[in-house]
DNA sequence: TCGCGCGTTCAAAGCGCTTTGGCATCGATT
DNA sequence: AATCGATGCCAAAGCGCTTTGAACGCGCGA
């Protein structure tokens, strides 16, 4: 059933029914009922083709995710964002397309997209520092929303990013009033944007109080669960002091932390305290009334609503200027943190 | 740029240019060349809604997300899947379109797919018992492949799966063999036809050697690391006799089946032993070199390149019929088994 | 009576592409 | 010399929608 077929039944032009349906106001109300009652009785849905064709608006928003195991993206984080973001174009009629391309097919996939004129607008995931893409797309002219941001980039540029540095440095200071003093970080890649304000939070809160971070006890890597394993156990055999507490940066990361202490014949909240950043993703609850680990907890599916919800915006109305849009961590109590031991 | 400007520059008809560009022979080698070199040079892409207007295909794939809490769908699994089958779209030219619909729109989800001709056709993700998506999509007339099966679909249609009963099966003889008979069994929502693919196995197994599944070991919920946590717990601490062995739906499940078998003060493979499947997802390896857990392992990122691939063969050849793909999981051993603890 | 404005409707053009149905040109065949 | 089949190119129609510009009928004031 299209317009053509549909204006025949009513005995009315494409033209009326087109407007009818779009809601112009020149149309009669009793013909807008009539047309709307048929349209619903023919199951009338516009080919949206065909209506973007002629509108050259694509009701359409992109998602480029690198294809590369190398990154953070092909994780858990990644759905639950999409989540977020799937809602908010559901409501709004927007379409969610996804390409999944090779690292060195990116910039292209970004140009033919805007070449072939499938979407609206771009939503940028995982920016690294000083990220190509962020000027790449201001070129283009193709309206975009960061998630996260890229220190480094001369544009300005809309975006939705947690506060990854005060988070790091509350969860730090938290450790640092139990009484920890040689506390270890488990980073993500530093090449990601996040992960470097991460370090930096750690750091300031280490140097407001007149210490300074232990190369030997930091880390940076993908942030799985092995690498959490792996890092601690390294760190709890070796020689010398070893550290009181960790800090990680994904949950999955914890649970191998945790997984090393516990094999080390120690007790994770009494011997070692946890603190680690929780996404809130769904299917990776962080316990259940009483949290597993001590977190630094920001809804990455929220970070989806409003990443979409802000990008929709930008599309709809483009001469306002980028927006930003700071989330903040809570820092919430759960059993992975104790006061540090005292020495023997 | 589009084609009526480049054909302009080149001197010929939009005919030719298109022809050209598109591999017809009915145009002289030369002025093919001369053509692709100016499409490069200028950059040119078809304006992709005007090309499926014309060709009436959309190039694109939808993949509809039932947004449930109580869903098996956002997980995971999901973007492992998708990453697999992402790559296969792009290699053939196809877009993937996503939609984030609550569960009560999905119907109506697929018919404005179908009647806004967005797509060619759909991957049907999470499949439950006699899952009325199969007909709806039969009758609807649009291509699809369903990611797992749906037992008591009476309509034939292509799926990719994985044999999850005998790989279930399999797991269970082999903590039979190891001298487990309480053998504990946390399965999936068996809503979902996998879980109860899976319980079959399971119970099949068993009753190949004359045992019968205890109805107090077998739980069946959402494959949450809480699940997992609180079923183990509970079931260790409770009077009577013990499970000696566990086997679990996901790895999730099973991190958090280890937490509470340590937390109980009990050693995993040693007192307790644990089987779980693993779908070899990118971000939550089960372990480095050697496998913490022993697991039926099935690649989920390879079921999304092959539900793809199945998928555009059924579009681009509309006359085949459905075709289907099994895969066996390969039954790994890591070191969450051993042989049944001796009766004190 | 005429002309005007208003409310309502329509025919047709246009979005950027593919594809049908010609139309020349030219060498080969009769 | 006339015919024919390739070969290579083109004009125009059509995909399903929106939107421009025009038209129609009607009531109203001049």
């Amino acid at each position: 059933m299209n317009l053509k077929q549909l204006s025949q039944k009513l005995g009315l032009s494409q033209t009326t029914v087109s407007r009818a349906l779009n809601g112009y106001p020149e149309v009669n109300e009793s013909t807008r009922a009539r047309v709307l009652e048929a349209a619903r009785r023919y199951h009338y849905r516009p080919n949206t083709r065909a209506k973007s064709l002629a509108t050259g608006r694509a009701m359409a928003i992109g998602h480029i995710i690198p294809l590369s195991t190398r990154h953070e993206i092909v994780n858990p984080v990644f759905s639950d964002f999409i989540a977020g973001a799937g809602e908010v174009y559901a409501r709004a009629g927007y379409d969610m397309l996804l390409s999944v391309v090779s690292d060195a097919a990116e910039e292209r996939a970004y140009r033919e997209l805007r070449a072939k004129g499938s979407v609206d607008g771009v939503i940028v995931h995982g920016p690294k520092l000083a990220d190509a893409r962020i000027t790449l797309l201001a070129d283009l002219g193709l309206p975009f929303v960061v998630h996260g941001r890229a220190t480094g980039s001369e544009t300005p540029y809309s975006w939705v990013d947690v506060n990854n540095r005060r988070a790091f440095e509350r969860a730090t200071e938290l450790l640092l009033d139990l009484g920890h003093r040689r506390i270890a970080f488990l980073n993500g890649l530093e090449t990601m944007d996040f992960a470097v304000r991460r370090r930096r939070g750690f750091e300031a809160a280490l140097a407001a109080r007149g210490l300074v971070a232990d190369p030997a006890l930091m880390r940076s890597e993908e942030m799985t669960e092995a690498y959490g394993y792996r890092s601690a156990r390294a760190m709890l055999a070796a020689d010398g002091p070893r550290p009181t507490a960790f800090l990680a940066s994904s949950l999955i990361t914890a649970i191998g932390l945790r997984r090393a202490i516990e094999e080390a014949g120690l007790r994770m909240g009494r011997d070692i305290s946890v603190v680690t950043h929780d996404d809130e993703l769904s299917y990776l609850a962080n316990g259940e009334e009483v949290p597993i680990f001590t977190a630094t907890r920001s809804s990455v599916r929220e970070a989806g609503r409003r990443a979409a919800g802000m990008l929709i915006g930008l599309i709809e109305a483009p001469d306002t200027g980028p927006a930003q849009d700071l989330m903040e961590a809570q820092l919430v109590i759960g059993g992975s943190t104790g006061p540090a031991p005292t020495e023997e």
